[in-house]
DNA sequence: TATATTTGTTTAAACGTTTAAGCAAATATA
DNA sequence: TATATTTGCTTAAACGTTTAAACAAATATA
């Protein structure tokens, strides 16, 4: 059974003052008495007061809650991204509410309205992969609360965005393939339709073009990047009448399932074939060989991320439009396609 | 700026009928007509109405949020605990909100508060490794609200408890040990004061009682399990006069570093020592040798403690008391300690 | 036909805050 | 000393709901 709430207006009782007087002392507002202050810190203290959020977010317009959505949490990337952004925010009194969508449009929905429901004054999200929809965002934008993008993101939404440059990092994976002596370089990649991918797609077209080396259908393929597609598109990758010496992976978890058909099929890497993921996930490090990947710096992602959002709320006349940081993303060397480490 | 948000005033206007009878509609009460439940729905639908969660939840006294504190939501245990949590609870219209203590009690401390300032029905927490008071925890039990913990739990709360049979998992993994041959069986454990590691250890100690294995103290550590920790502990063993056949790590980050370790001192697994791990993370799957770990069941923990809460606030009279949920746990038996596996 | 019950609604208070406006007392300014 | 300003509070309304109580009209019961 609940036990009674100690409220404002118990404090105000005790001391016989007024309980608007209790919330401006409370606010440490400057027409307040010290002598007042203290007596109702005192008191509050004495009764175990906490002041309720709901009401205070009522009568203020303001929930001070943020709502975080991702595709999931189970990924460093992600969770690293989530607990920078809490960081930040938990710095300036806001709190956060994570909603998974596990990569399903559905879900996203529903997290959305949720997070609405629950007057957050801000979301901050990465979209599923299966979205193509974009009304329950625009939703979101027709309330008026600031909406910021990472990662998986969308120009036609016109708002803030922050992720690293995709397609630069193409160009430096096949740069690197290539002064390791690699000619036939296929790539295992994201849907087309999700920005990023698209742009990882387009450097590796681009990159390829630029060192003169042939692009090959069949060394191109599109999927949803998880182990189980990696090791598909492995394996099918390696029934081709030409195989490819090197195959650059969209996302570290399909590069393991990559790795683990390479390793089943006894191919010696990056001997035979060299591989390189993206993310930089944990494992890469982990695993034998080591997974050469691209660091997506997910601290800095987080807290630009979240100072993006306090901007909006700190002045908060500025209308949303489209805006982009852009951060550099950084190679990560290791075993699996450094041919010159000696063994 | 914010737009204006349509209420349930502005519903009952376009109808001419009160915002009361409006409330009722959207909640189908059986005293309102049917003409006007079909009237209100299609006027709150073309002003796309959506209800705020504030007002109901300050007036009816119930949030419909719950909140999750988690140690940290990267690690599969975790975060499959949190889906299923979520899977369960939004079936029944709760949302959660998701905190990370990152194991700092000081964290842990300020997440129940902020937590409990959002009014929160209810809170399904796993304990910082760092967290020796419970004074925080107290304040929960004390306002009434219901209190589930899984994983990382603590006897003197008396409240519910969500766990595997830690004890017998030592007992299953020491079997299995003994079986394949081993007879100096090391321990590279959690920290006692923290329950389930405590448990850990008392079932290695016994079970190796019971095999009639020398109990040795220089073979059994504590620690915080990290993966640091665990090269740490590994390296102090190998540095012992008479090594140890085998080692049982009590977290599979720790179980890892130990990995490294062996591999680093060109030690064969599992023929020269054997490693077995817990919490069964995928990684213990990918890396080379797979390594030997508990299953934990997280997503049956994380059903059972939403449904737990459930329980509670379905018929809200029962006081809480100490009432544990104890599942067994399963061995997934794999190359690091499994030497009848052929090569 | 008179009375009781059901149906469909309204009224008004309440949830716990915040905040604009008001006001008396104390202090500063002329 | 008279007036203006500042200080420290109070009053009352508001935020958007829910809900107990009231009530008129329609319907059922005797």
């Amino acid at each position: 059974m609940k036990k009674k709430r100690t409220t404002i207006k118990d404090i105000a009782n005790v001391l016989n003052i007024s309980a608007a007087a209790v919330s401006k002392a409370l606010h440490n507002d400057s027409r307040i008495s010290e002598r007042t202050k203290e007596n109702v810190r005192q008191v509050a203290k004495n009764l175990h007061y906490q002041p309720n959020h709901l009401a205070s977010a009522l009568r203020s317009g303001k929930s001070n809650l943020v709502g975080v959505i991702v595709p999931r949490t189970n990924s460093n990337f992600f969770s690293s991204v989530i607990q920078n952004i809490e960081e930040v925010l938990n710095e300036k009194g806001y709190s956060i509410i994570i909603t998974q969508s596990n990569e399903s449009y559905d879900k996203e929905c529903k997290s959305i309205d949720t997070l609405l429901y629950t007057q957050v004054d801000g979301i901050i999200a990465s979209m599923a992969n299966e979205t193509v929809a974009l009304s329950s965002y625009e939703k979101i934008k027709s309330k008026g609360i600031p909406l910021i993008l990472f990662d998986r993101g969308e120009n036609d939404l016109n708002v803030d965005y922050i992720g690293i440059d995709d397609y630069n990092s193409s160009h430096l994976i096949v740069e690197h393939l290539v002064k390791n002596g690699c000619q036939r370089i296929a790539h295992i990649g994201g849907y087309k339709r999700t920005r990023i991918y698209n742009n990882r797609i387009r450097g590796y077209v681009d990159a390829l073009k630029k060192h003169k080396l042939p692009l090959d259908a069949e060394l191109l393929t599109e999927g949803n990047l998880t182990i189980e597609d990696g090791r598909i598109k492995m394996t099918q990758l390696l029934s081709l009448k030409t195989r490819p010496d090197s195959v650059y992976v969209a996302g570290d978890y399909a590069a393991l399932g990559a790795l683990q058909v390479l390793k089943e099929h006894k191919i010696r890497i990056p001997e035979e074939i060299s591989l390189v993921g993206f993310g930089n996930e944990p494992f890469t490090d982990m695993v034998t060989p080591k997974i050469t990947s691209v660091d997506q710096h997910s601290a800095e992602i987080g807290k630009q991320a979240a100072n993006t959002f306090l901007k909006y709320v700190e002045n908060d006349s500025t209308e949303q439009r489209l805006n982009k940081i852009i951060l550099a993303a950084e190679l990560i060397v290791r075993d699996s396609s450094n041919k010159k480490t000696p063994l």
